[in-house]
RNA sequence: GCGCCCGUAGCUCAGUGGAUAGAGCAACCGCCUUCUAAGCGGUCGGUCGAACGUUCAAAUCGUUUCGGGCGCGCCA
């Protein structure tokens, strides 16, 4: 049990039940002490006392040792402000090396949760927006893992319809053409550059029947496979790939049209069906067959996300670029007419991205002058700079990527900053090895006893990374609850600064054998939680820089 | 016009209703005979876009307003 939680329950003991849940939090400046609780003003318009009268009652009431809470403070509106025991806090850093996986919770002790990204069409480049969603998502993924939710991430193959169709008249027209059959090239076709060396790849593959449909189907296999080998190559995987044309083939698309007539959701107009939108609040009422008697992506949406559910996930999280966000209101609404609980569906947005190279915003690409692609800038800067600086900023914030920034590899690069954190720990255990042969560290609490029997600055720095590192497994609850990789982010940095401080003030490796190893093991505590921050934004963890 | 997102230091951004609003960059000044200077310390820098309201307490919640981005297809 963390400090935290005993100091909680203490303070609820000696309220005896007239509060629950006390907040206890930690202090941004060191003269509030290390941790505080507002409870005090929270009871006084219920009690009808003054708050500072109830703090006061509270600390007398609280026995003070050294065991947990070494000192109480009682300051001006009524906060409780808290000293933590050395004892305590050297006593709680043990379980670092208790837990499996320190910070994370028990796998699969949460609710099942399925994981929607990307979902790009298969028909080209990735641009660096569903770059974004793609970093965004799978951190999102190993962050609701690392919390205990059971996390299934899925990409949504729209391999139906129109754009597959544009696909295999492209492509066709580029195999006439490539056996030199002059073509008419038709302004709605997808760019010849982009295309081509799929087609010539597709055509060495010896499509038995080759005819448009065959090639398009090959082209479009071709380029899936280009996509999901880019996303691996800067760790976003997939549980599954869920392709959009099972669910007409299926005739899922054809249960929830029918289902929205029966219900009295869907009417007939200008030889189209509609969903009747407008009465769960979008703006107008949408399509979901065309004149022609094509089913449209809404349909086939709406069938996706009622699979989604009857596949038994309790939370569906959709990720979605910021462009996007007229369509929650239809596909939610469509949800709630056919019965579903869509309070049960978040849709995340993502919002754009623009990038900046030189002081100056740029575009990127080589062959459409418009378009940035995935492709381009991750082999600029790396899996690991593109995926922090993606997922670092907020979704609901638009983003500038500074690649010169991410190429940068100093302390201005906090993914630079952070990794080398890890490589200084790894560095001293080789100094010390070099020095001594081996390390044998019993990790029990005795083993840090030494680190706070220490002066000045000393304690202050070394006492502020215990408490930091501590912070870790409350870091990923508060983060998961607020679907926020980007906190992991900043803690990391946080976490980092206060071990470089720890670093410049404090020799590690000295005469003074029994604080040598008691430091030694702060240093292990600290890689380790430093290794599964990283573990969770899906960056390397290097042990030499 | 209506809807969603955003306005915090010169720049990029943190900041689950709490105390004196924080980092990094840029600018200036310091620190390597000792475990990685890819590091550390200091100085400078703010009417949290604005106004009203709720609250013991508002950058945070509510209303209004100004500014920017996006969306409002029988496109996806």
């Amino acid at each position: 049990m963390s400090y935290k939680q005993k100091i909680k329950l203490e303070i609820e003991k000696v309220l005896n039940g007239s509060a629950s849940d006390v907040a206890i939090e930690r202090t941004k400046v060191k003269e509030h002490g290390d941790v505080a609780t507002n409870i005090a003003m929270l009871l006084a318009k219920e009690l009808k006392k003054n708050p500072l009268d109830i703090a006061n009652e509270i600390k007398g009431k609280v026995p003070i040792d050294l065991k947990l809470i070494s000192k109480i403070e009682i300051a001006k509106p009524g906060f409780i402000n808290i000293v933590v025991s050395d004892h305590a806090l050297v006593e709680s850093l043990v379980e670092v090396f208790q837990q499996d996986v320190f910070g994370f919770a028990l796998p699969k002790s949460k609710e099942r949760i399925l994981l929607e990204y990307v979902s790009a069409n298969p028909t080209g480049d990735l641009h660096i927006g569903h770059g974004r969603q793609a970093a965004i998502g799978s951190c999102l993924g190993n962050l609701l893992r690392a919390a205990g939710y059971d996390v299934q991430n899925e990409f949504y193959i729209n391999d139906y319809g129109e754009q597959i169709s544009k696909l295999s008249q492209t492509a066709w027209a580029i195999y006439k053409n490539l056996n030199g059959e002059n073509i008419e090239w038709n302004e709605n076709f997808y760019p010849k550059e982009l295309l081509e060396p799929f087609v010539k790849q597709a055509i060495n593959t010896g499509i038995k029947d080759l005819n448009e449909n065959s090639l398009g189907q090959t082209v479009k296999d071709l380029i899936l496979k280009a996509q999901q080998n880019l996303l691996a190559s800067f760790n976003v995987t997939f549980d599954k790939w869920f392709s959009e044309t099972t669910l007409h083939t299926k005739n899922e698309t054809k249960k929830v049209l029918k289902d929205l007539q029966d219900k009295g959701f869907a009417y007939d107009h200008e030889g189209a069906i509609w969903f009747k939108a407008k009465d769960f609040g979008d703006v107008r009422d949408r399509v979901l067959i065309r004149s022609d008697g094509r089913p449209t992506y809404l349909l086939a949406d709406i069938a996706y996300h009622i699979d989604k559910f009857s596949r038994g996930y309790e939370k569906l999280i959709t990720i979605w670029g910021a462009d996007h966000h007229g369509q929650e209101v239809s596909l939610k609404g469509a949800l709630k007419a056919l019965g579903y609980d869509n309070s049960k569906l978040e849709i995340i947005f993502v919002q754009l991205v623009s990038l900046k190279q030189g002081g100056q915003e740029v575009k990127m690409s080589k062959r459409t002058g418009a378009v940035v692609t995935v492709e381009e800038v991750l082999s600029e800067v790396g899996s690991d700079a593109f995926r922090y600086f993606l997922a670092e900023p907020h979704s609901n914030n638009r983003m500038v990527f500074d690649i010169d920034l991410a190429k940068k590899q100093d302390k201005d690069n906090p993914v630079y900053y952070i990794q080398y954190a890890h490589a200084r720990c790894c560095s001293i255990f080789r100094q010390f090895i070099q020095e001594y042969g081996s390390i044998s560290l019993e990790k029990n609490e005795n083993l840090f006893l030494d680190l706070l029997k220490v002066k000045d600055e000393e304690y202050i720095v070394t006492k502020s990374l215990i408490l930091k590192i501590l912070d870790f497994p409350e870091e990923v609850i508060l983060a998961a609850n607020s679907k926020s990789p980007s906190k992991i982010a900043n803690y990391l940095k946080d976490l980092a600064s206060d071990f470089h401080q720890f670093y410049t003030v404090c020799r590690v490796i000295s005469k003074d054998m029994a604080l040598t190893k008691s430091r030694l093991a702060l240093v292990e505590a600290l890689k380790i939680t430093i290794a599964n921050g990283l573990k969770i934004l899906g960056i390397t963890a290097p042990e030499a820089m």
